[in-house]
DNA sequence: TCCTCCCTGTTC
DNA sequence: GAACAGGGAGGA
């Protein structure tokens, strides 16, 4: 269940293997996978694109092209290192100035069971589970697998993506939303705190194991209605959700069973879980047993006396 | 605003 | 052999 932390470390492990790298091929062993106005044909049309780097928005994996030469740059490169596009001020919405059709590259959604990794010359063969092949032209393949199907890949353009409604309403990001906005964006919307946390156009990148660890270490109740809190609690809310993320990210995510980065290694983070996945177990903090509860649709884990509406 | 569906491997 | 996991689309 890739989330942001995940996506952020798939993105981060992914780069060194195919920046810079030419697609030749792109290979759809199971069409379904692929979504969007655009097809496969259409990201070859000008040419074999060239990978600049890999990105992430919310959940979105975001695998970037090169412009091509003779074209006008189609996205900005970022103004701070790293594969992030997350950490671009601007983000890659500045490119929509530019040429309405160019193919800025490929937005990968992982949902639960979704893998990208490298496979060197000679390895190329689909597996039972492979969704997509780019064959590069080092003579190494990027394979999408996928069990469930659940994950979609598609290519973006500035004019795709301008009439992507998933990507139109995408919420700001965890890591660089302010306070205020943060405080802002909770208290404006009815609902329960943690079905606003899940919702993508509140917090881009937020699914159901950084809900809860956020929430047990802000105090707060599951099912608290998100209008009934005040500023310092939604505040403190925003400081253990970016701690959570950060942590999670500085062990390269967490792996509940299906979960590898971009070199086939488990994170660690699971082993920091205070509630996920801990149902029935002692709280860490005042050692009653966790409660479980189906909350905004999700299996929810929380300590009925630390977390409080 | 909440429910169902999509999927399949794992667990009960 | 059923329940469960879960993000987002689409419908009630």
């Amino acid at each position: 269940m890739p989330e942001l932390p995940e996506v952020e470390t798939i993105a981060r492990t992914l780069e060194p293997g195919v920046a810079g790298r030419a697609v030749l091929r792109v290979e759809l062993p199971n069409p379904r996978s692929w979504e969007g106005p655009l097809s496969p044909a259409d990201v070859l049309a000008g040419g074999p694109p060239r990978i600049a780097g890999v990105g992430r928005r919310g959940k979105l994996l975001l695998l970037r092209f090169a412009p091509l030469a003779g074209s006008e740059p189609a996205l900005p490169e970022p103004a701070t290192p790293g594969p992030a596009w997350a950490e671009w001020p601007e983000g890659p919405d500045a490119a929509l100035s530019a040429t309405p059709d160019a193919i800025l590259g490929l937005a990968f959604h992982l949902r639960m069971t979704g893998r990208l990794q490298v496979r060197p010359r000679g390895e190329a063969r689909p597996g039972a589970h492979t969704r997509l092949i780019l064959h590069l032209d080092d003579g190494c393949a990027l394979f999408f697998d996928d069990t469930r199907k659940f994950g979609r890949v598609r290519a973006i353009s500035p004019a795709t993506l301008a009439a992507w409604p998933f990507w139109q309403h995408l919420g700001p990001e965890p890591l660089l939303v302010g306070e205020a906005d943060f405080i802002r964006a909770f208290q404006s919307r009815a609902g329960s705190i943690k079905a606003l946390l899940l919702d993508q156009r509140v917090l881009a990148g937020v699914g159901n194991i950084y809900a809860d660890e956020s929430l047990f270490r802000a105090g707060l109740h599951p099912a608290a209605p998100a209008r009934g809190l005040g500023p310092g609690r939604l505040a403190l809310l925003r400081r253990c959700l970016v701690d959570v993320l950060e942590e999670s990210i500085a062990a390269c995510g967490s792996s509940i069973r299906d979960y590898r980065d971009a070199n086939g290694d488990a994170g660690a983070f699971q082993n920091d879980f205070r509630v996920y996945g801990r149902a029935g177990q002692a709280c860490r903090n005042c050692g009653a047993p966790l409660a479980k509860a189906k909350i905004a649709g999700r299996s929810t884990v929380f300590c009925p006396v630390c977390q409080q509406a």
